[in-house]
This record gives structure tokens, sequence and C-alpha cells, in this order.
RNA sequence: GCGGAAGUAGCUCAUUUGGUAGAGCACAACCUUGCCAAGGUUGGGGUGGCCGGUUCGAGCCCGGUCUUCCGCUCCA
């Protein structure tokens, strides 16, 4: 990362703060590492983002539907999906080196090396020690067998160890007011990803909105994620909020719909008026357990190409791994015709192709195309700065700034008649103190792409000056036209 | 977790060797004001991150602690 990325991201840090986007989170006690809160502004666009992803999905595609699923689920969801297993590692650092080793895998290469040297009974033994002390989470013993048995840093060489921790992505949390005979029986998790409330709905949802394959179930909601290092403002956060919808497809037409869905998301992306060129795919080499095929939608964001969203093709692990734990049966009745058989298609498991982006991400990516500190020059060839959100007006927090140029001689009055004209269809923002020029300026650094400005000329003739955001242009406009206007661009 | 940097008004920053904190912007009120942040007057606002030590006296020196940022590390 360049000095002059790093000073523009911190940059919109500031601004996102100073004009009310995203706050670090209970700031009076000093903050909460990584959590972060949206203010008046921040709430708006990330409210719109969210509607424009749902109308994209559910308004636009017949076949897709949402639903809003709990937080809290059922335990046993996490130990199907594979996250209670995969994810409850201890860990530990080489001080030197400053590389993490999962415990198991370090001293299962020790275990190795001895294998190789021919001492099979040492081998069993450590092994034997491993588990025992893993079973028992007694992280104590098994940092003494890393010490016992010189267990070296392949970077460093040296053996300088910090002590072991668990990492443990999900968070717990107590479910149920009494405490139960076994505290166990109590846990539940905070979800760490939102496909699993689709894919433990998915009999409900096909059968209650009589949904056939191929179908769509979309979904945004909080999800939860205890990051080792999460970092970088909004962008890694350990509550976050996702927008996923999980496709249901017959077997066998997996790839196609995978292509399909890459190339609409990216589509997605592009008709926000995003620029194209900052956008790249990241095909993945190596795939999660679940995964057939994935690739990320990547952005250039000022900290360089980061992920923004996700394609995965998940066969039918999902479904499956519920079918296998609830013991209830996941599948699909295909009623259509297989040409190849001329018999139906029948029961099978239907195959996923998830389509998952994070929110924050994507208003952090809006924010930081939309940011500019521009370069103007004056009338009078002196020059000046002004710092302005080029947000799509789809997504901007205010649509409409209405500006009385006097607070005298009844322009106020003229103007709340067009607030009132326009609040029921779009925000719109009233002030009417302060030079005009600053009023617009203001207007600008949250993204407001129409202003408009009642002068004495509106009480002959019935015209405003519209002000637009980008080209700071103004024309005069019919009072009445204003509405229909702003409609127009959203 | 390791290394580095930083915490003074809402924001950006001053306060030369230790002597009971200041500016600009912002905010509020009034006046002024015909179109791009720059008119005037007045006003509110700080236990200097927190705790302790040295000193007659600490925003400044020392120690600890917390938080944030950057780099490394990790990342479904």
């Amino acid at each position: 990362m360049s000095i002059q990325h790093n000073n523009k991201f911190q940059e919109i840090i500031s601004h996102a703060k100073e004009y009310g986007f995203v706050f670090p989170s209970s700031e009076i006690y000093d903050g909460l590492s990584a959590v972060y809160d949206y203010g008046p502004y921040g709430a708006e666009l990330k409210k719109n983002i969210r509607d424009y992803w749902w109308k994209s999905m559910t308004q636009f595609n017949d076949n897709i539907v949402g639903i809003d699923a709990a937080i809290f689920m059922h335990p046993t969801t996490w130990k199907a999906s594979g996250h209670v297993d995969n994810f409850s590692d201890p860990m530990i650092d080489n001080k030197d080196s400053k590389k993490r080793y999962r415990v198991d895998h370090l001293i299962e290469a020790k275990a190795e090396e001895l294998a190789l040297e021919g001492k099979k009974e040492e081998e069993y033994e450590l092994l034997k020690k491993m588990d025992e002390y893993l079973a028992a989470d007694d992280f104590v013993a098994l940092k003494n067998i890393i010490e016992e048995y010189k267990i070296k840093c392949s970077v460093s060489g040296t053996s300088n160890w910090t002590d072991i921790r668990q990492f443990n992505l999900m968070f717990k949390t107590e479910f149920g007011a009494v405490a139960a005979d076994n505290a166990e029986d109590n846990i539940v998790y905070l979800r760490p990803e939102t496909a699993q409330g689709i894919f433990v709905n998915f009999l409900n949802v096909q059968k209650t909105a009589r949904m056939k394959i191929p179908f769509g179930i979309a979904q945004t909601g909080k999800a939860f994620r205890n990051e080792i290092v999460a970092r970088q403002f909004i962008f890694r956060m350990r509550e976050f909020e996702q927008m996923e919808m999980q496709f249901f497809v017959r077997p066998g037409t997996e790839d196609e719909w995978y292509k399909y869905w890459k190339n609409e998301r990216l589509n997605w992306h592009l008709s926000l008026g995003l620029p194209k060129e900052k956008y790249r795919y990241h095909d993945h080499v190596k795939l999660a357990h679940y995964a057939k095929e994935a690739c990320d939608i990547e952005y250039e964001f000022p900290i360089g190409f980061k992920e923004v969203e996700g394609i995965h093709s998940r066969s039918d692990f999902d479904l499956s791994q519920h079918q296998q734990f609830s013991k209830k049966k996941q599948q699909y009745f295909d009623n259509d015709i297989n040409p190849e058989t001329g018999k139906a298609f029948g029961n099978y498991i239907p195959y996923v192709i998830e389509t998952s982006i994070g929110l924050d991400r994507m208003f952090l990516l809006v924010l930081s195309n939309a940011y500019e500190e521009e370069t103007i020059t004056k009338e009078d060839g002196s020059t000046d700065t002004r710092i302005v959100l080029h947000i799509p007006a789809k997504l901007a927090p205010v649509k409409l700034a209405v500006l009385p140029l006097l607070k005298k001689d009844g322009l106020p009055e003229i103007a709340q008649q067009l607030m009132a004209d326009c609040k029921p269809y779009f925000k719109c923002f009233y002030e009417e103190k302060d030079a005009i020029g600053k009023r617009y300026r203001r207007q600008d650094a949250i993204g407001t792409p129409f202003c408009v400005t009642i002068d004495h000329q509106t009480k002959e003739d019935n015209t405003v000056t519209i002000r637009f955001r980008d080209s700071m242009k103004q024309e005069r406009i019919a009072f009445n036209k204003v509405r229909e206007l702003v409609m127009q661009n959203l």
C-alpha cells in the first residue's frame, strides 16, 4: 500500500465520521476494536444499497424469493455446516518468524519426522499424547510437548513460541434464562454466515411459495465472526451484514448457472455506474470443503484489490449435510421430463450456486469510489477545492436539498411547499442558514445529487434554480417539475 | 500476537528550556447577504486518553495502562 493511497483511505474514514456516515462503536468508552456504527447518512446509504440489492434479486427475478431468518439457530446447524469442527483449532505463533501454526499440524509434522527416522514408537507415543491433550483442551500440556520435543519453526528455525491460544470463529452465547444441568446444553452461536438460514428453510420456502427449480432464496442480515485480526475500517469487522442468494439447480446444470451468476453479479455492480476497470474476477484455486468452483469479485479499494463478493458453486454439500444431521429428507421432486429418458427427473438433492456480498464492503466501495477532493477554478482564475461524494443518485442518502436563497420575503414558505411536495417520494433536506455557496458545498460533502434554490424570480414566474452536484451546473426549471426530474434519476 | 507511530475543543492543529491551555473551522443567537465553503458582533464548549511517580509546580520529564492507526501475521 502506498503512502498516497493510505492517506486517501484515512481521508475517507475521517470524512465518514465527520459527516455522520460511520462512527467507531462505543466511542465514548474508547471504542470497541473493529466494530462500527452507522450514522444518519450512513444508515440511509446502507439501507439504499440493501434495498437496491433486494429489489434486483426478488423483484427483477420471478424465481427468487426472500426470507428473513433468525440469527440464532439450532446448534446442530453449525455441526452440519462444518463450522464447529473446522474453526476451533488451538494456534501457536513463533515469535521470531511471526508465523502462526495450528498446534496439531505442528505436532503431526514432528511425528512424521520421527517416523522417517524409524522411531515408530516415539511417533506413536507423541500422537497419542497429542490426541489426549487436544481432547482435554489442555494447552499447557500441549505446549510442554512442543518444548519437550524441541519442535522448531521451519521458517526461523527457532523454538521461541508464544502460549497456545484457542481460535474460535463463532461467538457463543447462552440461550434461555435458566442454567441447564450441563452448561453446554445452553450454548447457541451467533451465525457466522446467513446462508444456513436459507438452507434449513429450503423445503419450507419451496413448498409454501410453490417454487420450481431452478429458483433462488435471498436474504440480508447480520453475521458474526471472531476474526483473529479484524481491521481496515469497515472492510473486515467482527459484526457485519451479508446479502446472500442461494440458487437451487438441477444437478448437472450447476456449471452453466455458476457462469450465469458470475456474469450477472458483475453486471449488477456496473448497473450502478461504477467503473469497470476497477473490477476483476479472482478465481479460487484452493477450494473450501464445500465448493466445486468459486470466484471473488474484487474491487480496487484505496487499499488495493479486495474481495467484495463471492460466487460459489456449493454442490449439494449443505443440503446433504442437513439431511444427514436432521434425518429429514432435503429432496426436491422434479416433474420436468428428462429428454434422455422420457421420464421425470424425479427426486434429488438440488445443487446450489451461492452469491454472497458484504453489505459493509459494498458501502465502503461506494464511498471510496464517490470520494473526491476536487480542485476547481473560479471565474477570476483563482482555485479552490471542494470535497464531493459522487454517490449514484439511486443510492444517495439525501436526494434533494431545498434552499431558499434568503431567509425572508416569503422564500422559506415557498421552499416549504416544495418540501411538502417531494417528501413523500424521496429523502429531502431543508436549510435556510448561511450563504448559498456554503450550503451547496455541505450537500456535496454528503453526496446530495440535486439542490434547488428558491429566489425572488420564483415568486414571479414559478421557476427555480436546480444545481447539479457533479457538474456544479445550474438550470432554471419550473417549480412543479422538480419532483419529476429527481424521480427520473432514481 | 510482534514491531512502529499517535492520543490537547465536534474537526485540523498550536502551546520555544516544566509555571494554573490557544487559533482556525464548526456550532448557537442577532445583524448583514441575489448563486458556489472566506461580512460583522456576541456566546457556549477542554478534569490535555487513564493511573501513578519525580517536582513548590506536569499537557510537557519518568513508569504503567488503555485505545486507535500503519506494517507483519491470519483469513471459508
